[in-house]
DNA sequence: GCGACTTTGTTCCTGAGTTCACAAGCGGCT
DNA sequence: AGCCGCTTGTGAACTCAGGAACAAAGTCGC
């Protein structure tokens, strides 16, 4: 295991356990996550790697190998103990500590993202909404009232807010950023169609619909063949 | 530029303008697009890849490499004629044939994505949505009304819906699919968290908020340093 | 108690994607 | 008209992720 990175965190011993966690391993231990946790509610309690691969959609040796960064306890000729792999899944992913989350812009999607059944559930308290509309401040939405954008800072900072998610427009998505940022968040989680520009230190999450759609346009004419496309700036060009 | 591919599509001469694009090069064109697309609003008309890198949030040597996969036209010394580059990479996407979308689950999440406005403007008319509550069907949403789930099938083949979003809860989401499959769908949007088994010239998106959360928990925790974690089956294991 | 079978954990390898770096090309300036 | 500087497009190195195969290890049956 050669590790060579550009190390910002070499002074500690156990590093391996929370770096060199490939990028895409670690979106697959979420949804593994889910997967075994939905097999403790069936009652299910051991796992073969070949089982929840089949299940999460991948291949067994990713899988094992995704389950190895976790320390992994597995027991050879029989599987995995689903309680404390998902014990070990959730430590890597810091989901031992709440993580309190923001959302600003209660439109449609922001009351989707409220109402979200699987936040509280796994730890991701919302503790926090905003908008600008005045007609909306003040009211409950999801049982927490909503505050008006300007306060975000001050309220973020006081609620210790960890994530913040920005369901706005996307004209206001930047200047939202930027307050959240001054309110101490370093994670967000951005719904609007923009790239938003950010320090070094803070993580974005982009979930972009019509980018998704695209993709899906673009895989459905490769399927069809060309598209119309008598051009002969193409045929003929360059 | 060697093509050594596994070909499908190899009876046609062109195969170079629609294959051989990397799956991550697509998600950022679309990205690319929008960007370009709010330039023109701008009144720009010119760009260098180093600008549109910067606004793109990427590398100007990726961004270069990624639309020389559109056949591009560029010119050195310049930049990029934007409204051309735009053109070619709608055609590239499939942008130029209308993609009609139905939405299943007309709950929150389906709201949003029904009501969401880019899609007709960016060719993705919404022609169909479903759900299974009564008071819901026969409502119209965005000018829509809804149809009951079971009708799924006949209404997807009949209008000729190429793009299904499932917006449902994850109990009920591999049956959805299961009927937009049966009505023709070949790409699907799921929102709900579940991994569906599909067949394989079924092309699948996932969006999955719980996901996106986790893996901003991962990146905090590692930035905090170890979550409390005095346990000594991780120093001392293995 | 021992052997055979099953499944993990890991190593190696292949292929893809990203970045660097440079040559070719185009416009503007003198 | 010729030169200079700027920008594109691409060839090549490098890094990273994914898949196959195998050895270690533990359990179950006898």
């Amino acid at each position: 295991m050669t590790v060579h990175e550009h190390s910002r965190y070499s002074t500690r011993v156990e590093d391996l356990s929370y770096r060199a966690v490939p990028e895409a391993a670690v979106g697959r231990l979420a949804v593994y996550l889910r997967v075994l946790t939905s097999m403790i509610e069936q009652g299910v309690t051991t796992m073969s790697s070949e089982e929840l691969a089949g299940a999460a959609g991948v291949n067994s040796a990713t899988l094992r190998k995704d389950l190895s960064y976790v320390g992994s306890y597995g027991t050879r000729g029989v599987g995995y103990d689903i309680a404390r792999l998902v014990e070990h899944i959730e430590r890597l992913l810091g989901l031992t500590r709440h993580h309190s989350v923001a959302v600003v812009g209660i439109g449609n999607l922001g009351h989707a993202v409220a109402n979200y059944a699987g936040f509280p559930d796994r730890g991701f308290p919302i503790t926090a909404l905003f908008d600008l509309d005045e007609d909306l401040i003040g009211i409950p939405v999801g049982g927490l009232p909503v505050d008006h954008a300007d306060s975000i800072p001050a309220v973020c900072a006081e609620r210790e807010v960890t994530i913040g998610a920005i369901c706005t427009p996307p004209a206001a998505a930047q200047w939202v950023c930027d307050l959240l940022v001054a309110g101490g968040v370093r994670c967000i989680l951005n719904f609007a169609p923009v790239v938003l520009q950010v320090p070094d230190d803070v993580e974005v999450r982009r979930v972009d619909l019509a980018v998704e759609l695209q993709i899906l346009s673009f895989y459905q004419s490769r399927r069809c063949g060309p598209v119309v496309a008598p051009v002969n700036s193409i045929a003929v060009g360059r």
